[in-house]
DNA sequence: CGCTCAGTTGAAGCATTTCAATTCTTGTGG
DNA sequence: CCACAAGAATTGAAATGCTTCAACTGAGCG
């Protein structure tokens, strides 16, 4: 699948949907200039679409504005990992920036909307505009840390851990970018997406869910997903909120 | 375990090892002089010494000069996953600075010789040396990247193509700073660190490395490895060696 | 109203873990 | 130089968790 139409311009950074979300807050009147004149274009695609394509080098940069994404590698015979899954605010394509090609491909999961701006521009960013080139690296420093705890879900969690773990960290990031109300997400994923994740099969995926289900401890109302207490989901998990004490994106 | 005893002034870095290696030849000399500045110490651990621990802020940044170390995270009841392998060239802490705490564990194999620097002037770099504060990000990116495949391995390869791309994974990644003599590696850890790479029992990958070895794939002679030929062995591990032509440090 | 895709379920098979020894290596002290 | 201790590697057998196979059910849509 190619991209789609070519780029329009749509939203001036100023009137970024971003800028709501808090993450975004920190941004002085100078940087917002700057990035204002590095992007070329906005990108809105289907669901179902593939934005980079593993081993393709990329040539423009995405950052996600509105809606779901995810990356995935696969080897020759179809088996697929979903690495992550993409929120608003995300970098998409960093990876290929600077080492080349993809080592991944990025497909949308709902319609979005991608801010781009040009690969070759990047070095002005580390040049012109330090804080930002700051702010690059502590997103790659993020997607580190959250690789890391995924890492360590599919070597070392069972299965149901490693579900209830995937679970609340989609909620938390959720919740950081303001896509949870009263403890509710719309995830636009399937099973299916959630198993290429976890590293299980589609089968045991559904065993698993079902399971955490029958605990209380997530309940799935016609596509929403209702976590009613995190704190046991997170001990089930295995996993320690107080990690989040101090990074509070994980 | 603590640190070991304070820090010493010893290499200065014009005579840094690490020139010598190829992928820091482009370093110019006012980066360089940059550098020496910001140079707080040198570190000399020896084996089996946390330098870094999870949970815990990390005032000093890290680059490993001389040895092996492994970062890791564990759950509470003692199940380890290591996450990457620390190969000299490597930072240490870039996660922790950026992000507050440290997420995982940093320890030595060998007996390790770092370079260290204090975590609040990583911001002079971004202000003050752009091409240093790309290479950060630059070295950022290739982790993230070693991270997805690694990923890939944990979530969709079975315990033999697993085990298979690790070792040519070490193998590629310490030819890349000379440590492969005549297709030839000193591997410092024990397979219970493989192990637990690996997400694998420490029985099974015993039972794994010695398939391999009986295919022929992979040599074990007291404590070298030496593999014949690489091209077979990224067969069995299902992984494209055509990626590396684009991303030859992966 | 019937097609299609997502979700669900039970049963059989297999990969990996766990348990429990045993052997091999390496370093150390006599 | 040998004996011994301690860690690392190796092995076989039993147990288990996850996958695969093969249906079937339910929901959304033209």
């Amino acid at each position: 699948m190619p991209l789609e139409s070519p780029f329009s311009y749509e939203v001036p950074c100023p009137a970024c949907p971003l800028r709501t979300c808090q993450v975004f807050q920190a941004i002085s009147d100078d940087e917002l200039s700057f990035i204002s004149k590095l992007k070329t274009g906005e990108l809105r695609t289907g669901p179902a679409t593939t934005v980079l394509r593993e081993g393709t080098p990329s040539d423009q940069l995405f950052t996600l504005l509105e809606g779901w994404a995810f990356r995935y590698k696969s080897l020759d015979d179809g088996r697929r990992q979903i690495t992550s899954f993409v929120l608003p605010g995300d970098f998409i394509g960093i990876q290929g920036s600077m080492l080349g090609d993809m080592d991944h491909t990025v497909e949308t999961l709902t319609p979005a909307v991608l801010c781009s701006f040009p690969r070759k521009r990047i070095w002005e960013l580390y040049k012109n505009c330090p804080s930002l080139a700051f702010d690059v690296t502590w997103l790659a420093a993020r997607q580190e840390s959250i690789l890391n705890e995924h890492l360590l879900s599919l070597g070392r969690r069972n299965a149901v851990e490693c579900a209830a773990y995937y679970i609340l960290h989609l909620y938390l990031r959720a919740d950081d970018v303001g896509l949870v109300t009263e403890s509710r997400v719309r995830f636009p994923f399937t099973q299916e997406h959630l198993s290429d994740a976890l590293g299980l099969s589609l089968v045991h995926t559904n065993k698993t869910l079902k399971r955490l289900s029958a605990e209380g401890l997530v309940k799935w109302e016609h596509g929403w997903c209702f976590i009613p207490d995190i704190a046991p989901l997170a001990e089930r998990a295995k996993f320690d909120l107080q990690m989040l004490r101090t990074r509070p994106l994980l």
